[in-house]
DNA sequence: TCATTACCCTATAAAAATGATAGGGTAATT
DNA sequence: AATTACCCTATCATTTTTATAGGGTAATGA
């Protein structure tokens, strides 16, 4: 399940494309409009932050631009770094392997490659951009 | 992410057609076998039996065999017994709906469509039938 | 400068989901 | 009748999720 922390970061960032402009937009503004918990998207909008997905602007008339090309932002950009993996089993992760510590051997276990294969058939869908993502 | 529960059911599935005979296996086999948790399988043998993918047999050289045809038992199948919906947002799913109560219109949201697109992906992989994973 | 507005950071916590464990009851076979 | 195995309910520890609280820091505009 795709968690509202995630579902909110697709809406701030969708929020930021649809409304750009020169003026930052603030926090308390994307709270209210798109009916997020102020201080829950404080957090979200700081790890954002740190993975270089939206810029800050302090002081009053303060607020956030997004900090990239928005071609170059997608869900599954999104999703990685607010909740992790995109695979349903952690064995199949790219970016965020772990060892399911059950199977014998993991280049032949059976449910592995069915949830690689899984994997590989979800993340074109994830990987379209807030552009795409806009437009839909 | 797919629980160990579900996980679980989909070994014991694949157990019980791997060693398919007339003599039923008992839980305490597949517990070994698998090395799940005994009373946690007996727990999960109960759902699998409750929706009929499993049937039991009682008493010395009782044990469970498959209930249907194995080309009927899809991995998704199992999901959805075990952890519920298929989908990453609820409501995108068939057959455990939800609204998310949030958006204002779901026919025009594009999260929604989004995860609709990727769950029109993620279904055929997942329809595989235990035959088919067990081959793969 | 100072009041305002907004971002930054840490800690805490309620609620739900996950992954079991415990203990005893019931039914059927040998 | 003893054994073996399935059936059922309750409880519980841990982790994740979804926040809330409270104060600190920085920058803008009047």
């Amino acid at each position: 399940m795709l968690s509202k922390r995630a579902k909110y970061a697709i809406k701030t960032i969708l929020y930021l494309y649809e409304h750009q402009s020169p003026v930052p937009i603030s926090a308390k503004t994307i709270s209210e409009k798109e009916r997020i918990p102020y201080k829950f998207l404080e957090n979200i909008l700081r790890e954002l932050k740190t993975h270089q997905v939206v810029r800050s602007v302090r002081g009053a008339e303060g607020g956030y631009t997004l900090a990239k090309d928005p071609n170059e932002i997608t869900v599954a950009h999104l999703m990685r770094i607010i909740d992790g993996p995109i695979a349903l089993i952690p064995c199949v992760s790219e970016r965020y392997y772990e060892s399911c510590g059950e199977c014998e051997n993991e280049e032949t276990c059976r449910i592995r490659k069915l949830f690689a294969e899984l994997r590989t058939e979800m993340l074109p869908v994830l990987e379209k951009s807030i552009i795409q993502l806009a437009g839909l």
